[in-house]
DNA sequence: TTCAATGTTTAGAC
DNA sequence: GGTCTAAACATTGA
């Protein structure tokens, strides 16, 4: 799953070809990938038949109105006063196709395709819920490991659905100032800053590679905790914060090569990777192997020369 | 066979 | 409440 530049490449593609789109009719072969209104996720294993109906009976005739994202979140508008908001969780993903294109977007490219071969049967095996529009074309839900949902509610709950709230301000907002990110650390001092950048109740969108990515550029290793920290080491991190991501963005996100157009083509961000994914190999900077922290059953990388 | 993988939530310990 | 850890969710692939 994507990242915060992910997604925003997701919704960007899918904004350009589901906009206006009308849903003819929507199929669900994993009850537990959809839910509806303000109930939690959690406990998903249960999900009644009778909610599947729902799902499916209130999508049918719906138009696409936009695709927005807050912090990994992605949310349809759709018209009716509705809304689909869905997670991608690591493996969750997008393929959209018709008579022209196969789009896919997010996830494990593997699941489906290399660049280059030929074109896989939809829905697969790990295809949860499909969407047909009116002209045709297909929107395909596919994931691996079934961590990400779809979760269907009307736009008056939006306000109030537990999904959407206690996200921290997103990192390429205006109001994501140095005065809020210091009010922000100040909220975690004995936390460490890997960990607290990470935390989207803190700050919105930002995961593991990106954090380890921040932190390179910002020269700080990831498990320092905040309290230790300069001013200027923290106005480096507010640095590249937007310099990290906005690169992404631009290179289309594909932290780990799984966003591939219809002609083939990748993202480019692993290209750029200094750290992430990099263990043993050499600093693209100064040669010293890349080593690894484990925090929290997640993974830090970083330059043992680089960053102090 | 064992481990780690782009994320989030929850439970338990101190 | 703060903070930290592990586990759960499920599958794949090195």
């Amino acid at each position: 799953m994507p990242e915060l530049p992910e997604v925003q490449t997701i919704v960007s593609e899918l904004n350009r070809k589901l906009k206006n789109k009308t849903i003819k009719s929507a199929a669900v072969n994993e009850p537990k990938m959809v839910s509806l209104g303000p109930r939690t996720v959690s406990n998903r294993r249960s999900v009644p038949a009778r909610d599947v109906k729902v799902f499916i009976g209130l999508l049918k005739g719906r138009i696409i109105l936009s695709v927005k994202r807050r912090a990994k979140l992605l949310i349809f508008d759709l018209s009716g006063q509705l809304a689909i908001l869905v997670h991608l969780k690591m493996t969750g993903q997008f393929i959209f196709e018709d008579k022209r294109l196969r789009l896919l977007t997010g996830g494990k490219y593997k699941m489906f395709n290399n660049p280059g071969a030929p074109l896989v049967q939809l829905p697969g095996k790990h295809t949860h819920v499909v969407l047909t529009f009116t002209d045709g074309s297909h929107l395909y839900f596919n994931d691996i490991r079934k961590f990400g949902y779809m979760k269907l509610v009307r736009e008056d709950e939006l306000g109030s659905v537990k999904e959407l709230q206690g996200y921290g301000p997103e990192p390429l907002g205006k109001k994501f100032t140095f005065n809020v990110f210091q009010s922000i650390l100040s909220q975690r001092p004995k936390g460490k800053i890997k960990q607290v950048l990470m935390d989207s109740s803190l700050v919105a969108g930002i995961g593991n590679i990106y954090s380890d990515e921040i932190l390179f550029h910002a020269k700080i290793r990831p498990a320092r905790a905040v309290a230790g920290l300069t001013e200027k080491d923290i106005k480096a991190v507010y640095k590249y914060i937007p310099f990290v991501l906005k690169k992404a963005i631009a290179a289309k996100g594909s932290s780990v090569g799984d966003f591939v157009r219809s002609d083939g083509s990748w993202g480019q961000m692993g290209k750029f990777h200094f750290v992430y994914g990099r263990k043993g190999q050499p600093c693209k900077i100064c040669g010293t192997p890349i080593e690894t922290v484990r925090m929290n059953g997640r993974t830090g990388s970083y330059c043992p020369s680089c960053q102090k």
